[in-house]
DNA sequence: AAACAGTTGGG
DNA sequence: CCCAAC
DNA sequence: GTTT
Protein backbone atom coordinates (compact mmCIF):
# COMPACT_ATOMS: atom_id res chain seq x y z
CA UNK A 1 0.00 0.00 0.00
CA UNK A 2 2.17 3.29 0.96
CA UNK A 3 5.49 3.00 1.64
CA UNK A 4 6.56 3.69 -2.04
CA UNK A 5 10.38 3.32 -1.43
CA UNK A 6 9.36 -0.88 -0.35
CA UNK A 7 7.88 -1.50 -3.42
CA UNK A 8 10.54 -3.46 -4.80
CA UNK A 9 10.23 -5.49 -1.67
CA UNK A 10 6.85 -5.55 -1.57
CA UNK A 11 6.72 -7.01 -4.74
CA UNK A 12 8.95 -9.56 -3.72
CA UNK A 13 6.78 -10.69 -1.10
CA UNK A 14 3.92 -10.77 -3.55
CA UNK A 15 5.67 -12.65 -5.70
CA UNK A 16 6.99 -15.22 -3.36
CA UNK A 17 3.43 -15.56 -1.99
CA UNK A 18 1.91 -16.41 -5.50
CA UNK A 19 4.64 -18.79 -5.80
CA UNK A 20 3.31 -20.79 -3.16
CA UNK A 21 -0.05 -20.38 -4.43
CA UNK A 22 -2.01 -17.54 -3.28
CA UNK A 23 -3.85 -15.38 -5.59
CA UNK A 24 -3.52 -11.70 -4.75
CA UNK A 25 -5.83 -9.43 -5.54
CA UNK A 26 -5.30 -5.48 -4.49
CA UNK A 27 -9.20 -4.80 -3.75
CA UNK A 28 -11.80 -6.28 -1.84
CA UNK A 29 -14.42 -8.97 -3.38
CA UNK A 30 -16.15 -11.93 -1.21
CA UNK A 31 -12.99 -14.33 -2.62
CA UNK A 32 -10.75 -13.02 -0.06
CA UNK A 33 -9.16 -14.78 2.57
CA UNK A 34 -6.13 -12.84 4.20
CA UNK A 35 -5.54 -9.08 4.02
CA UNK A 36 -1.77 -8.05 4.54
CA UNK A 37 -0.55 -4.68 4.94
CA UNK A 38 2.56 -3.61 5.00
CA UNK A 39 4.56 -2.73 7.99
CA UNK A 40 3.27 0.45 10.24
CA UNK A 41 -0.03 0.49 8.52
CA UNK A 42 -3.05 0.95 10.92
CA UNK A 43 -6.07 -1.19 11.10
CA UNK A 44 -8.42 2.06 10.16
CA UNK A 45 -6.08 2.95 7.02
CA UNK A 46 -6.58 -0.56 6.00
CA UNK A 47 -10.41 0.07 6.31
CA UNK A 48 -9.95 3.11 4.42
CA UNK A 49 -8.68 1.91 1.58
CA UNK A 50 -10.48 -0.71 0.98
CA UNK A 51 -13.36 1.00 1.52
CA UNK A 52 -15.08 -0.92 4.14
CA UNK A 53 -16.59 -0.37 7.56
CA UNK A 54 -15.42 -3.32 9.13
CA UNK A 55 -13.44 -6.59 8.44
CA UNK A 56 -16.29 -9.06 7.69
CA UNK A 57 -15.72 -12.03 9.99
CA UNK A 58 -13.20 -14.91 8.86
CA UNK A 59 -11.03 -12.65 7.16
CA UNK A 60 -7.41 -12.21 8.41
CA UNK A 61 -5.53 -8.91 8.96
CA UNK A 62 -2.23 -9.60 8.94
CA UNK A 63 1.13 -7.73 8.76
CA UNK A 64 3.67 -9.43 6.44
CA UNK A 65 5.58 -11.22 8.86
CA UNK A 66 2.29 -13.89 8.86
CA UNK A 67 3.27 -14.83 5.04
CA UNK A 68 6.82 -15.11 5.66
CA UNK A 69 6.36 -17.18 8.91
CA UNK A 70 4.22 -19.42 6.95
CA UNK A 71 7.01 -19.99 4.08
CA UNK A 72 9.35 -20.64 6.94
CA UNK A 73 7.73 -23.19 8.57
CA UNK A 74 6.08 -24.55 5.65
CA UNK A 75 2.22 -24.53 7.33
CA UNK A 76 -0.11 -22.25 7.17
CA UNK A 77 0.43 -20.63 11.12
CA UNK A 78 -1.79 -18.98 13.02
CA UNK A 79 -2.61 -15.45 11.86
CA UNK A 80 -3.95 -14.10 14.74
CA UNK A 81 -1.10 -14.66 16.58
CA UNK A 82 0.22 -12.03 18.41
CA UNK A 83 3.01 -11.21 15.84
CA UNK A 84 0.71 -10.86 13.27
CA UNK A 85 -1.51 -8.42 14.88
CA UNK A 86 -1.61 -4.81 12.54
CA UNK A 87 -1.74 -1.76 14.89
CA UNK A 88 -4.94 -0.66 16.19
CA UNK A 89 -6.78 -3.73 15.34
CA UNK A 90 -9.70 -3.82 17.84
CA UNK A 91 -10.16 -8.14 17.86
CA UNK A 92 -7.86 -7.86 20.91
CA UNK A 93 -10.84 -8.65 23.19
CA UNK A 94 -9.68 -11.16 24.83
CA UNK A 95 -6.56 -12.66 23.61
CA UNK A 96 -5.05 -15.37 24.55
CA UNK A 97 -4.58 -16.33 28.37
CA UNK A 98 -2.50 -14.20 30.52
CA UNK A 99 -0.34 -17.08 31.10
CA UNK A 100 0.84 -17.43 27.87
CA UNK A 101 2.63 -13.55 27.53
CA UNK A 102 5.93 -15.41 27.84
CA UNK A 103 7.67 -13.44 25.32
CA UNK A 104 10.13 -16.21 24.47
CA UNK A 105 8.11 -18.68 22.63
CA UNK A 106 7.56 -18.52 18.70
CA UNK A 107 4.72 -17.64 17.07
CA UNK A 108 4.33 -21.16 15.97
CA UNK A 109 0.75 -21.74 15.92
CA UNK A 110 -1.80 -21.53 18.58
CA UNK A 111 -5.05 -22.80 18.04
CA UNK A 112 -8.32 -20.48 17.53
CA UNK A 113 -11.43 -20.80 15.50
CA UNK A 114 -10.71 -18.95 12.37
CA UNK A 115 -11.06 -19.99 9.00
CA UNK A 116 -7.59 -21.08 8.26
CA UNK A 117 -7.94 -24.49 8.85
CA UNK A 118 -5.09 -26.59 7.80
CA UNK A 119 -4.36 -26.58 4.04
CA UNK A 120 -6.30 -24.27 2.31
CA UNK A 121 -8.25 -21.30 3.12
CA UNK A 122 -6.00 -19.52 1.00
CA UNK A 123 -7.33 -19.70 -2.51
CA UNK A 124 -5.18 -22.31 -3.86
CA UNK A 125 -4.81 -22.13 -7.51
CA UNK A 126 -1.07 -23.00 -8.15
CA UNK A 127 0.95 -20.46 -10.11
CA UNK A 128 4.26 -21.69 -12.12
CA UNK A 129 7.00 -19.59 -10.37
CA UNK A 130 7.01 -16.07 -11.33
CA UNK A 131 9.91 -15.12 -13.20
CA UNK A 132 11.65 -12.25 -11.28
CA UNK A 133 11.65 -9.28 -12.83
CA UNK A 134 14.24 -7.43 -10.59
CA UNK A 135 13.12 -3.72 -10.10
CA UNK A 136 14.70 -0.84 -10.77
CA UNK A 137 13.72 1.98 -8.90
CA UNK A 138 14.26 5.33 -10.11
CA UNK A 139 16.63 6.25 -8.25
CA UNK A 140 19.81 7.54 -9.74
CA UNK A 141 20.24 10.18 -7.12
CA UNK A 142 24.08 10.94 -6.56
CA UNK A 143 24.84 12.16 -3.22
CA UNK A 144 28.02 12.90 -1.12
CA UNK A 145 29.50 9.42 -1.34
CA UNK A 146 29.33 8.59 -5.12
CA UNK A 147 31.13 12.70 -5.66
CA UNK A 148 33.95 11.26 -3.05
CA UNK A 149 33.87 7.94 -5.21
CA UNK A 150 33.92 9.78 -8.61
CA UNK A 151 36.92 11.99 -7.19
CA UNK A 152 38.92 8.89 -6.56
CA UNK A 153 38.40 7.15 -9.73
CA UNK A 154 39.37 9.86 -11.69
CA UNK A 155 42.81 9.86 -9.87
CA UNK A 156 42.76 6.32 -9.13
CA UNK A 157 44.86 4.01 -11.01
CA UNK A 158 44.10 0.54 -9.80
CA UNK A 159 40.89 0.29 -7.43
CA UNK A 160 42.01 1.73 -4.72
CA UNK A 161 38.46 1.36 -3.73
CA UNK A 162 38.64 -2.18 -2.89
CA UNK A 163 40.82 -1.66 -0.31
CA UNK A 164 39.31 1.14 1.38
CA UNK A 165 35.53 0.34 1.27
CA UNK A 166 36.72 -2.86 1.36
CA UNK A 167 34.07 -4.42 -1.38
CA UNK A 168 37.55 -6.20 -2.45
CA UNK A 169 37.22 -8.64 -5.83
CA UNK A 170 38.20 -7.14 -8.57
CA UNK A 171 41.36 -8.93 -8.00
CA UNK A 172 39.90 -12.07 -9.66
CA UNK A 173 41.42 -13.99 -12.25
CA UNK A 174 41.05 -11.22 -14.96
CA UNK A 175 44.05 -9.46 -13.57
CA UNK A 176 45.83 -8.82 -16.13
CA UNK A 177 48.71 -8.56 -13.72
CA UNK A 178 48.45 -11.00 -10.87
CA UNK A 179 51.60 -10.82 -11.27
CA UNK A 180 54.02 -8.80 -8.82
CA UNK A 181 55.30 -6.42 -11.39
CA UNK A 182 54.64 -3.07 -10.73
CA UNK A 183 56.49 0.00 -12.44
CA UNK A 184 57.34 2.30 -9.78
CA UNK A 185 55.07 5.43 -10.89
CA UNK A 186 52.39 3.57 -11.98
CA UNK A 187 50.19 6.85 -12.17
CA UNK A 188 48.93 6.32 -15.78
CA UNK A 189 48.02 2.30 -15.40
CA UNK A 190 44.41 2.31 -15.89
CA UNK A 191 44.75 -1.29 -16.75
CA UNK A 192 41.29 -2.32 -18.16
CA UNK A 193 38.61 -0.78 -18.68
CA UNK A 194 36.46 -4.11 -18.15
CA UNK A 195 36.64 -2.93 -14.50
CA UNK A 196 35.60 0.54 -13.32
CA UNK A 197 32.93 -1.14 -11.66
CA UNK A 198 32.40 -0.74 -7.88
CA UNK A 199 34.66 1.72 -5.98
CA UNK A 200 32.47 2.92 -2.71
CA UNK A 201 32.88 3.93 0.55
CA UNK A 202 31.16 1.84 3.46
CA UNK A 203 31.58 5.05 5.11
CA UNK A 204 27.98 6.28 5.86
CA UNK A 205 27.59 3.86 8.76
CA UNK A 206 25.31 4.22 11.59
CA UNK A 207 26.91 6.92 13.40
CA UNK A 208 26.90 9.50 10.96
CA UNK A 209 24.50 9.16 8.17
CA UNK A 210 21.89 7.00 8.88
CA UNK A 211 20.58 4.38 6.38
CA UNK A 212 19.97 5.22 3.18
CA UNK A 213 15.75 4.41 2.75
CA UNK A 214 16.36 5.11 -1.14
CA UNK A 215 18.22 1.75 -1.70
CA UNK A 216 16.07 -0.70 -2.55
CA UNK A 217 18.08 -3.04 -0.64
CA UNK A 218 17.97 -0.92 2.43
CA UNK A 219 15.88 -3.89 4.63
CA UNK A 220 18.34 -6.55 3.67
CA UNK A 221 21.18 -4.19 4.39
CA UNK A 222 19.46 -3.23 7.50
CA UNK A 223 19.33 -7.04 8.91
CA UNK A 224 22.89 -8.14 7.75
CA UNK A 225 23.47 -4.94 9.77
CA UNK A 226 21.83 -6.01 12.65
CA UNK A 227 23.58 -9.62 12.22
CA UNK A 228 26.92 -8.10 11.84
CA UNK A 229 26.93 -6.10 15.10
CA UNK A 230 26.00 -9.64 16.98
CA UNK A 231 29.03 -10.80 15.52
CA UNK A 232 30.91 -7.82 16.50
CA UNK A 233 29.79 -8.36 20.24
CA UNK A 234 30.93 -12.01 20.25
CA UNK A 235 34.40 -10.67 18.85
CA UNK A 236 33.74 -12.78 15.66
CA UNK A 237 36.50 -10.58 13.53
CA UNK A 238 36.49 -12.77 10.48
CA UNK A 239 32.51 -13.22 10.23
CA UNK A 240 32.40 -9.03 11.19
CA UNK A 241 34.63 -8.53 8.19
CA UNK A 242 32.64 -10.94 5.88
CA UNK A 243 29.45 -9.11 6.85
CA UNK A 244 30.60 -5.43 6.48
CA UNK A 245 31.57 -6.41 3.18
CA UNK A 246 28.80 -7.92 1.40
CA UNK A 247 27.10 -4.96 3.42
CA UNK A 248 29.24 -2.50 1.35
CA UNK A 249 28.34 -3.68 -2.15
CA UNK A 250 24.39 -4.10 -1.28
CA UNK A 251 25.22 -0.31 -0.51
CA UNK A 252 26.80 0.08 -3.48
CA UNK A 253 24.36 -1.56 -6.08
CA UNK A 254 21.97 1.01 -5.13
CA UNK A 255 20.08 0.86 -8.31
CA UNK A 256 19.38 -3.14 -8.29
CA UNK A 257 16.85 -4.79 -5.70
CA UNK A 258 18.88 -8.00 -4.79
CA UNK A 259 16.37 -10.58 -4.57
CA UNK A 260 17.43 -13.66 -5.85
CA UNK A 261 20.31 -16.25 -4.67
CA UNK A 262 21.89 -15.57 -8.37
CA UNK A 263 21.78 -11.92 -8.28
CA UNK A 264 23.32 -12.23 -4.41
CA UNK A 265 25.94 -14.60 -4.66
CA UNK A 266 27.25 -13.09 -8.30
CA UNK A 267 28.02 -10.03 -5.97
CA UNK A 268 31.63 -9.90 -4.22
CA UNK A 269 32.38 -10.66 -1.08
CA UNK A 270 28.77 -12.59 -0.96
CA UNK A 271 29.11 -16.03 -0.59
CA UNK A 272 26.56 -19.30 -0.47
CA UNK A 273 25.93 -18.67 2.49
CA UNK A 274 25.47 -14.72 2.85
CA UNK A 275 23.36 -15.55 -0.50
CA UNK A 276 20.72 -17.99 1.14
CA UNK A 277 20.25 -14.99 4.03
CA UNK A 278 19.72 -12.71 1.66
CA UNK A 279 17.55 -14.23 -0.31
CA UNK A 280 15.30 -15.25 3.21
CA UNK A 281 15.13 -11.67 4.20
CA UNK A 282 13.81 -10.76 0.89
CA UNK A 283 11.46 -13.34 1.18
CA UNK A 284 10.47 -13.51 4.26
CA UNK A 285 11.03 -10.10 5.58
CA UNK A 286 13.08 -11.22 8.30
CA UNK A 287 16.08 -13.68 9.23
CA UNK A 288 16.02 -16.61 11.60
CA UNK A 289 19.48 -16.91 12.69
CA UNK A 290 18.93 -13.25 13.79
CA UNK A 291 16.24 -13.60 15.70
CA UNK A 292 17.72 -16.57 17.46
CA UNK A 293 21.00 -15.24 17.98
CA UNK A 294 19.08 -11.54 19.96
CA UNK A 295 17.78 -14.10 22.16
CA UNK A 296 20.60 -16.78 23.09
CA UNK A 297 21.30 -16.34 26.67
CA UNK A 298 25.02 -17.64 26.22
CA UNK A 299 25.76 -14.81 23.51
CA UNK A 300 24.32 -12.10 25.89
CA UNK A 301 26.64 -13.39 28.70
CA UNK A 302 29.33 -13.04 26.37
CA UNK A 303 28.68 -9.55 25.22
CA UNK A 304 28.22 -8.11 28.69
CA UNK A 305 31.77 -9.96 29.45
CA UNK A 306 33.06 -8.72 26.65
CA UNK A 307 32.30 -5.09 27.29
CA UNK A 308 35.05 -5.66 30.21
CA UNK A 309 37.77 -3.76 29.43
CA UNK A 310 40.82 -6.71 29.25
CA UNK A 311 38.56 -9.55 29.16
CA UNK A 312 38.69 -10.55 25.13
CA UNK A 313 37.17 -13.81 23.80
CA UNK A 314 39.05 -16.77 25.92
CA UNK A 315 38.49 -15.39 28.74
CA UNK A 316 34.70 -14.16 28.07
CA UNK A 317 34.46 -18.06 26.64
CA UNK A 318 36.03 -19.29 30.36
CA UNK A 319 34.09 -17.29 32.68
CA UNK A 320 30.39 -18.37 30.69
CA UNK A 321 32.33 -21.96 30.92
CA UNK A 322 32.60 -21.74 34.69
CA UNK A 323 28.85 -21.12 34.85
CA UNK A 324 29.07 -17.35 35.16
CA UNK A 325 26.58 -15.32 34.39
CA UNK A 326 26.91 -11.78 35.98
CA UNK A 327 29.66 -9.30 36.72
CA UNK A 328 29.64 -9.62 40.13
CA UNK A 329 29.97 -13.33 39.68
CA UNK A 330 33.21 -12.74 38.07
CA UNK A 331 34.87 -10.27 40.60
CA UNK A 332 33.76 -12.34 43.41
CA UNK A 333 34.93 -15.75 42.29
CA UNK A 334 37.44 -14.97 39.20
CA UNK A 335 40.80 -14.62 39.35
CA UNK A 336 41.40 -11.59 37.33
CA UNK A 337 43.85 -8.90 36.03
CA UNK A 338 44.40 -5.59 37.66
CA UNK A 339 43.13 -4.15 34.55
CA UNK A 340 40.54 -6.62 34.61
CA UNK A 341 39.38 -5.46 37.81
CA UNK A 342 39.29 -1.80 37.20
CA UNK A 343 37.34 -3.00 33.99
CA UNK A 344 34.55 -4.46 36.02
CA UNK A 345 34.56 -1.72 38.58
CA UNK A 346 33.99 0.97 35.95
CA UNK A 347 32.05 -1.03 33.59
CA UNK A 348 29.26 1.81 32.95
CA UNK A 349 31.17 4.37 33.02
CA UNK A 350 33.69 3.10 30.12
CA UNK A 351 30.88 2.07 28.15
CA UNK A 352 29.28 5.49 27.79
CA UNK A 353 30.26 7.85 25.02
CA UNK A 354 31.41 10.81 25.89
CA UNK A 355 30.37 14.26 24.39
CA UNK A 356 32.88 15.32 22.21
CA UNK A 357 32.57 18.71 24.18
CA UNK A 358 34.30 16.43 27.45
CA UNK A 359 36.76 15.03 24.96
CA UNK A 360 38.22 18.33 24.09
CA UNK A 361 38.03 19.29 28.14
CA UNK A 362 40.24 16.19 28.69
CA UNK A 363 42.83 17.29 25.65
CA UNK A 364 42.66 20.97 27.32
CA UNK A 365 44.07 19.77 31.03
CA UNK A 366 47.04 17.13 29.01
CA UNK A 367 48.02 20.00 26.85
CA UNK A 368 47.89 22.74 29.66
CA UNK A 369 50.02 20.44 31.82
CA UNK A 370 52.24 19.55 29.01
CA UNK A 371 53.21 22.83 29.31
CA UNK A 372 54.44 22.98 32.27
CA UNK A 373 56.69 20.14 31.54
CA UNK A 374 58.30 21.03 27.62
CA UNK A 375 57.09 23.43 26.73
CA UNK A 376 58.04 22.01 22.28
CA UNK A 377 55.91 19.23 23.18
CA UNK A 378 52.47 19.15 21.90
CA UNK A 379 49.43 17.03 22.67
CA UNK A 380 46.72 16.42 19.64
CA UNK A 381 43.90 14.92 19.79
CA UNK A 382 42.86 12.25 18.00
CA UNK A 383 41.10 9.16 17.22
CA UNK A 384 37.27 9.65 16.43
CA UNK A 385 37.57 12.94 18.03
CA UNK A 386 40.12 13.90 14.79
CA UNK A 387 37.25 12.61 12.86
CA UNK A 388 34.23 14.76 13.80
CA UNK A 389 32.69 12.03 15.86
CA UNK A 390 30.11 13.95 18.32
CA UNK A 391 30.51 11.87 20.84
CA UNK A 392 33.61 9.20 21.71
CA UNK A 393 34.10 6.08 23.29
CA UNK A 394 37.42 7.33 24.87
CA UNK A 395 39.76 9.85 24.52
CA UNK A 396 43.16 9.16 22.31
CA UNK A 397 46.28 11.64 22.49
CA UNK A 398 49.51 12.01 20.26
CA UNK A 399 52.29 13.40 22.37
CA UNK A 400 54.67 14.59 19.88
CA UNK A 401 58.01 17.17 19.80
CA UNK A 402 59.89 18.51 16.81
CA UNK A 403 63.20 16.73 17.06
CA UNK A 404 62.71 13.96 20.13
CA UNK A 405 63.07 10.72 20.20
CA UNK A 406 61.08 8.30 21.71
CA UNK A 407 63.07 8.16 24.95
CA UNK A 408 63.25 11.87 25.47
CA UNK A 409 59.16 11.87 25.03
CA UNK A 410 59.40 9.17 27.36
CA UNK A 411 60.44 10.43 30.45
CA UNK A 412 57.72 13.60 29.33
CA UNK A 413 54.94 11.21 29.70
CA UNK A 414 56.28 9.63 32.84
CA UNK A 415 56.43 13.67 34.33
CA UNK A 416 52.96 13.86 32.78
CA UNK A 417 51.13 11.34 34.03
CA UNK A 418 52.82 11.95 37.73
CA UNK A 419 51.50 15.51 37.01
CA UNK A 420 47.96 14.47 35.95
CA UNK A 421 47.94 11.78 38.87
CA UNK A 422 48.62 14.41 41.88
CA UNK A 423 45.90 16.57 40.33
CA UNK A 424 43.48 14.15 40.52
CA UNK A 425 42.42 14.31 36.42
CA UNK A 426 44.08 10.99 36.04
CA UNK A 427 42.34 7.70 38.01
CA UNK A 428 44.29 4.79 37.59
CA UNK A 429 46.71 3.14 34.48
CA UNK A 430 45.58 -0.17 32.61
CA UNK A 431 48.10 -0.42 30.13
CA UNK A 432 51.43 1.50 30.87
CA UNK A 433 55.16 1.55 28.96
CA UNK A 434 57.46 -0.41 30.02
CA UNK A 435 60.45 0.02 29.31
CA UNK A 436 62.23 3.37 29.04
CA UNK A 437 61.40 3.08 25.07
CA UNK A 438 57.61 2.50 25.67
CA UNK A 439 55.03 4.68 23.22
CA UNK A 440 51.53 4.32 25.18
CA UNK A 441 49.76 4.84 28.14
CA UNK A 442 46.26 3.82 28.43
CA UNK A 443 44.55 4.72 31.50
CA UNK A 444 41.41 6.84 32.87
CA UNK A 445 40.65 10.56 33.69
CA UNK A 446 38.39 11.98 35.08
CA UNK A 447 37.15 15.82 35.11
CA UNK A 448 36.62 17.69 38.17
CA UNK A 449 33.24 17.59 40.05
CA UNK A 450 30.70 15.20 41.70
CA UNK A 451 30.05 12.21 39.51
CA UNK A 452 32.05 12.51 37.03
CA UNK A 453 32.64 9.54 35.13
CA UNK A 454 35.71 7.98 34.68
CA UNK A 455 36.86 8.18 31.04
CA UNK A 456 39.28 5.67 29.05
CA UNK A 457 42.12 7.73 28.13
CA UNK A 458 45.32 7.13 25.34
CA UNK A 459 48.42 8.41 25.19
CA UNK A 460 50.57 7.52 22.12
CA UNK A 461 54.23 9.05 22.56
CA UNK A 462 55.51 9.92 18.86
CA UNK A 463 59.06 11.04 17.49
CA UNK A 464 58.56 14.10 15.66
CA UNK A 465 60.01 12.37 12.04
CA UNK A 466 57.08 9.79 12.67
CA UNK A 467 54.41 11.81 13.23
CA UNK A 468 52.55 11.77 9.75
CA UNK A 469 52.33 7.50 10.12
CA UNK A 470 51.26 8.21 13.52
CA UNK A 471 48.58 10.84 12.53
CA UNK A 472 47.33 8.23 10.11
CA UNK A 473 47.40 5.51 12.22
CA UNK A 474 45.79 6.67 15.47
CA UNK A 475 42.77 8.67 13.47
CA UNK A 476 41.68 5.41 12.00
CA UNK A 477 39.25 4.32 11.48
CA UNK A 478 40.05 0.59 12.80
CA UNK A 479 38.65 -0.38 9.34
CA UNK A 480 40.12 2.21 7.18
CA UNK A 481 43.77 1.65 8.86
CA UNK A 482 43.38 -2.02 8.27
CA UNK A 483 42.78 -1.44 4.33
CA UNK A 484 45.24 1.56 3.91
CA UNK A 485 47.86 -1.56 5.57
CA UNK A 486 46.00 -4.33 3.28
CA UNK A 487 46.52 -2.46 0.04
CA UNK A 488 50.21 -1.14 0.96
CA UNK A 489 51.31 -4.74 1.48
CA UNK A 490 49.47 -5.85 -1.45
CA UNK A 491 52.03 -3.44 -3.10
CA UNK A 492 54.67 -4.62 -1.54
CA UNK A 493 54.93 -2.69 0.75
CA UNK A 494 54.05 -2.27 4.92
CA UNK A 495 52.49 0.31 6.56
CA UNK A 496 52.12 0.54 10.52
CA UNK A 497 51.84 3.60 12.88
CA UNK A 498 55.82 4.32 12.34
CA UNK A 499 55.85 4.73 8.91
CA UNK A 500 55.45 3.22 4.94
CA UNK A 501 57.87 0.74 3.94
CA UNK A 502 58.98 -0.74 0.51
CA UNK A 503 60.88 -3.58 -0.45
CA UNK A 504 59.03 -6.12 2.51
CA UNK A 505 59.76 -9.43 1.89
CA UNK A 506 57.76 -11.60 3.04
CA UNK A 507 58.82 -15.51 3.66
CA UNK A 508 56.72 -18.62 4.27
CA UNK A 509 53.36 -17.96 5.76
CA UNK A 510 53.55 -14.16 5.19
CA UNK A 511 55.69 -13.60 7.59
CA UNK A 512 58.03 -10.64 7.11
CA UNK A 513 61.99 -11.43 6.90
CA UNK A 514 62.48 -8.02 6.31
CA UNK A 515 62.13 -4.41 7.56
CA UNK A 516 61.90 -3.14 4.51
CA UNK A 517 63.18 0.55 3.77
CA UNK A 518 61.25 3.48 4.89
CA UNK A 519 59.40 5.95 2.05
CA UNK A 520 57.74 8.29 4.34
CA UNK A 521 56.62 8.45 7.68
CA UNK A 522 56.81 12.43 8.90
CA UNK A 523 54.19 13.73 5.77
CA UNK A 524 50.37 11.97 6.34
CA UNK A 525 48.91 13.15 2.99
CA UNK A 526 52.13 11.88 1.09
CA UNK A 527 52.28 8.47 2.23
CA UNK A 528 48.33 8.85 0.73
CA UNK A 529 50.64 9.97 -2.10
CA UNK A 530 52.83 6.83 -2.40
CA UNK A 531 50.05 4.20 -1.89
CA UNK A 532 48.09 6.04 -4.68
CA UNK A 533 45.50 6.58 -2.11
CA UNK A 534 43.39 10.11 -3.20
CA UNK A 535 43.91 11.97 0.12
CA UNK A 536 40.62 12.44 2.78
CA UNK A 537 40.08 14.22 5.65
CA UNK A 538 39.67 12.44 9.12
CA UNK A 539 36.29 12.81 8.51
CA UNK A 540 36.36 10.97 5.21
CA UNK A 541 38.07 8.00 7.12
CA UNK A 542 35.24 5.92 8.39
CA UNK A 543 34.70 3.03 6.76
C1' DA B 1 44.31 -24.41 3.97
C1' DA B 2 45.41 -19.99 4.89
C1' DA B 3 44.68 -15.22 4.73
C1' DC B 4 41.74 -11.50 6.10
C1' DA B 5 46.82 -5.19 9.52
C1' DG B 6 50.34 -4.58 12.23
C1' DT B 7 51.78 -3.41 16.43
C1' DT B 8 52.41 -2.66 21.93
C1' DG B 9 51.54 -4.00 26.68
C1' DG B 10 49.84 -7.43 30.85
C1' DG B 11 50.87 -11.52 32.93
C1' DC C 1 54.29 -17.12 24.79
C1' DC C 2 49.10 -16.04 24.63
C1' DC C 3 45.68 -12.68 25.17
C1' DA C 4 43.71 -8.13 24.67
C1' DA C 5 43.70 -3.67 22.99
C1' DC C 6 44.51 0.30 19.82
C1' DG D 1 32.06 -15.78 6.27
C1' DT D 2 34.54 -15.13 1.70
C1' DT D 3 38.30 -15.48 -1.35
C1' DT D 4 42.48 -17.43 -3.31
O1 LIG E 1 42.08 -2.31 15.99
C1 LIG E 1 42.41 -1.10 15.93
C2 LIG E 1 41.86 -0.14 16.79
C3 LIG E 1 42.24 1.16 16.64
N1 LIG E 1 43.15 1.52 15.71
C4 LIG E 1 43.52 2.94 15.55
C5 LIG E 1 42.45 3.66 14.74
C6 LIG E 1 41.64 4.34 15.75
O2 LIG E 1 41.01 5.47 15.27
C7 LIG E 1 42.67 4.68 16.81
C8 LIG E 1 42.06 4.89 18.17
O3 LIG E 1 41.42 3.72 18.59
P1 LIG E 1 40.01 3.72 19.30
O4 LIG E 1 39.75 2.33 19.76
O5 LIG E 1 39.99 4.77 20.34
O6 LIG E 1 38.97 4.02 18.15
P2 LIG E 1 38.31 5.39 17.71
O7 LIG E 1 38.41 5.46 16.24
O8 LIG E 1 38.90 6.55 18.43
O9 LIG E 1 36.77 5.25 18.10
P3 LIG E 1 36.14 5.45 19.54
O10 LIG E 1 35.22 6.61 19.46
O11 LIG E 1 35.41 4.19 19.83
O12 LIG E 1 37.23 5.68 20.52
O13 LIG E 1 43.57 3.58 16.79
C9 LIG E 1 43.69 0.59 14.88
O14 LIG E 1 44.51 0.92 14.03
N2 LIG E 1 43.31 -0.71 15.01
MG1 LIG F 1 39.07 6.61 20.47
Amino acid sequence: MKPCLKRAERKMRIEKAQEYGATVVFTFSNTVTHIIADKDIKYNEILEFLQLTEIPEGIAVTNPRWPGDCIRYGKLVDPKDFWYQVPGCPTESQQRNPLQDAPISEPIGGHSSLPSSPPSSLQVQPRPPPKQQPETPTNSQKDALDEAIEECLTTTPINIEDFLGSSSSSDTESSPESSPKRRKKASSSSSNSARDWQSHFQCMHKHTGALNPENPNSRTIQILEEMMQIYDSLKDQWRTRSYRIAISTLKSSNTTYISTYEQAISLPGVGDRLAKKIVEIVSTDRLQRLEYAKLDPKDQILKLFHGIYGVGLVQARKFVAAGYTTLEDIKKNATLTEPQRIGIERYSDFKQRIPREEVKQHGDIVSTALKTIDEKVQSHVMGSYRRGAKDCGDIDIILTKEGAGVEELHEVLEKLVEKLFDRKFLMCGLAIARHDDGTKWHGASRLEGEGKPWRRIDFLVVPGEEIGAAFLYFTGNDVFNRSMRLLASKKGMRLNQKGLYKDVVRGKNREKLNEGTLLESKDEKKIFEILGVPYRPPEHRIC
